[in-house]
DNA sequence: GTATTTGCTGGTAGCGCTGTCAACGTTCCT
DNA sequence: AGGAACGTTGACAGCGCTACCAGCAAATAC
């Protein structure tokens, strides 16, 4: 017990190295790079780790190593569940590697992203993974200067600051409105809140498949910037309904606002979808227990979130993606709530299996 | 521009008390306790360090210091909504203070969460936040042993490591059994998913509430250590019914559960409240506008988490809370879906203002 | 007026680890 | 056999900051 001076018994490298019988140095490239030592005395360092339970400090390591082992990662959002989806994936994905992901939330403000960029960026992580594509032209700046990789997440667009993983939210919400056009339906409302970036380009979809129908009507939407709730639908669609009432479908930018929607519509016994047909965006796990069942778009969020911390991971160690730009597509879940229109027969109240007919994946854009 | 040798110009304390004409320790001293410094030096490093935009290198500080200032927080999950609400709480008390969040997933495993804590407490964590009272005895030792503040979160109990703040799942349980006998049901199910170790108490508070009434049957309880989702609930409930056709109400142990009853009952015609009645857990925002509206027992999970970020932050910057252990509470959110039996009247579908009578507050918990 | 306290400042010496480079022994090649 | 190449190891010198203690001036006490 004579081994260590430091009260408390505090285990260092040099506690490992020498117990191994091994120069701190060797010892130090067990934990770094175990293959540059010899069959022995990697056996000798991990035994003798282990026997002393020791763990190393990684403040010190950072510092030395004029860099850490730390993913930052910036999402507008804790409350909407599409986040929780991505961050599940991003830690799961994170697991199990030496990296830790430190997260920090933007509240959808360029200008508290931009904030919190220089900061992180000011503690050198391993890599960055950034919500979206509209960061402030310092924020671009910033991150085209910094030396780490970064992934963009949740959407694609021309300009990749490195890589970026996502779908293209305009040609998501005109697969859903093309599936509506399809099931006979043409006076469809739009319901929307938050109105981030990425539901401002879902609009941007919606009107520009009814413009092209030549469908078009202002009064056909309605949306807020208040944060999105299930109440909030009910109370849109209440909204929309006083504008248009003679609409005959209405897209929810989410799933929380087609729940909604679909609660109102029970209030006032409106019958979906043989008065309003609905469909929302995210295809949430509810929606495919709703009753009736309720169409949506699936986004690939746990894949994403999944996809982006490997992606980057494997970029900061060297292994750079062929393909810095991943488009992850969507899916159109055809379900009760979307059924064909002007069909006589009451549509019986089957399982979806048959439903899920896929109509569009990768986005094929840019 | 001769100022730093460092290539690319690296902005060090030491060049920030160059340009304040200071010596490096008292610049620092300036970051850490500025009262300490005269008005006059206190004010060139202030300027000092926003014109060469200065950010302190935290891996130096840390090894320095011999301490960081992150706050390890340990949860089960993050997909379940209930932790998003108490993390929102812990971000939104975190900011703004200068300590930041290291987050770690248990996957509701002890053993996880023990070789997590190992590896935080390696860092020596500013302090931690963990979930529950059910750690194995090793991670109990540890956490004794740490001499950071604690905070154990989601429930309280008779011997808190620290700090505790929660409210007792068992009495919660409890008081929603109580309501729905003062509605007038009796034959009551329970329906629950996951079966951690609080969704086991709120189990243990139905049996004994329903033993206490002479009212148990061992054929009312569906419960799967499948982790939750809408879906399952229907799925457990067709089961309870088979099980027990003649139930009068459910029990849900959380509220997706609950809604995944609702539909399922709407799936099969079956009339709520009249022909049986449902409540949940957790008084999700969706609860209030589902219709009929759900009735749920309300747990303040954002209060939660930023009480106890808050607490935590305050013991460590040595303000010892008076009070170690905080009983938060719960409350019965009364609406359609218990509304009394045997009543020959419809139940109108009136607002749940109104029904919103408080039924219990701290849980007179220990 | 001297002794003591207080407030502010600076010097020195690391915190625990890793980057760089040199050196060693071994194997392989010509 | 001599030299090159390789694989493996270690010595040294910091990374940027802060703990500790000493020093100095101004304020207070006697």
């Amino acid at each position: 017990m004579g081994r260590k001076r430091t009260k408390s018994g505090k285990i260092r490298l040099a506690e490992v190295a020498e117990l191994a019988g091994v120069s701190p140095i060797t010892a130090s490239r067990f934990f770094r790079n175990p293959a540059a030592l010899s069959i022995a005395k990697r056996a000798r360092v991990e035994s003798a780790a282990k026997e002393l339970g020791y763990v190393p400090n990684l403040a010190a390591r950072a510092l030395a190593s004029q860099r850490t082992e730390v993913i930052g990662v910036l999402i507008p959002s804790l409350t909407n569940n599409v986040f929780s989806d991505v961050l599940r994936g991003i830690y799961d994905a994170s697991e199990g590697s030496r990296y830790s992901i430190q997260l920090s939330n933007t509240r959808y403000s360029i200008l508290q992203e931009e904030k919190l960029l220089r900061l992180f960026l000011a503690q050198k992580p391993a890599g960055l993974i950034v919500t979206g594509i509209d960061q402030t032209t310092e924020s671009q700046a910033m991150l085209e200067a910094s030396d780490c990789p970064i992934v963009q997440i949740m959407e694609i667009g021309p300009n990749p600051v490195d890589m970026m993983i996502g779908f293209s939210h305009y040609d998501a919400a005109r697969a859903a409105i093309g599936h509506l056009f399809d099931q006979g339906y043409n006076r469809i409302g739009f319901v929307g809140a938050r109105m981030d970036p990425r539901v401002q380009r879902r609009l941007d979809g919606y009107q520009a498949a009814m413009k092209d129908a030549g469908l078009f009507d202002s009064r056909l939407i309605v949306a807020t910037a208040t944060p999105t709730s299930v109440t909030l639908g009910g109370a849109l669609f209440t909204d929309l309904l006083s504008k248009a009432p003679d609409i005959e479908a209405v897209f929810c930018a989410n799933d929380d606002l087609a729940l909604g929607v679909l609660f109102e519509c029970r209030r006032r016994e409106i019958a979906v979808p043989e008065q309003i047909a609905i469909i929302g965006f995210n295809d949430l796990e509810f929606m495919a227990s709703a009753v009736p069942t309720l169409t949506s778009v699936r986004t690939n969020r746990y894949e994403m979130g999944r996809t982006a911390a490997t992606m980057l991971i494997d970029a900061i160690e060297g292994r750079r993606p062929e393909q810095p730009v991943l488009d992850l597509g969507y899916r159109v879940m055809e379900r009760q709530s979307s059924l064909a229109r002007r069909s006589d027969s009451r549509p019986a109240l089957s399982g979806e299996a048959a439903a899920n007919k896929m109509v569009a994946l990768p986005s094929g854009h840019d």
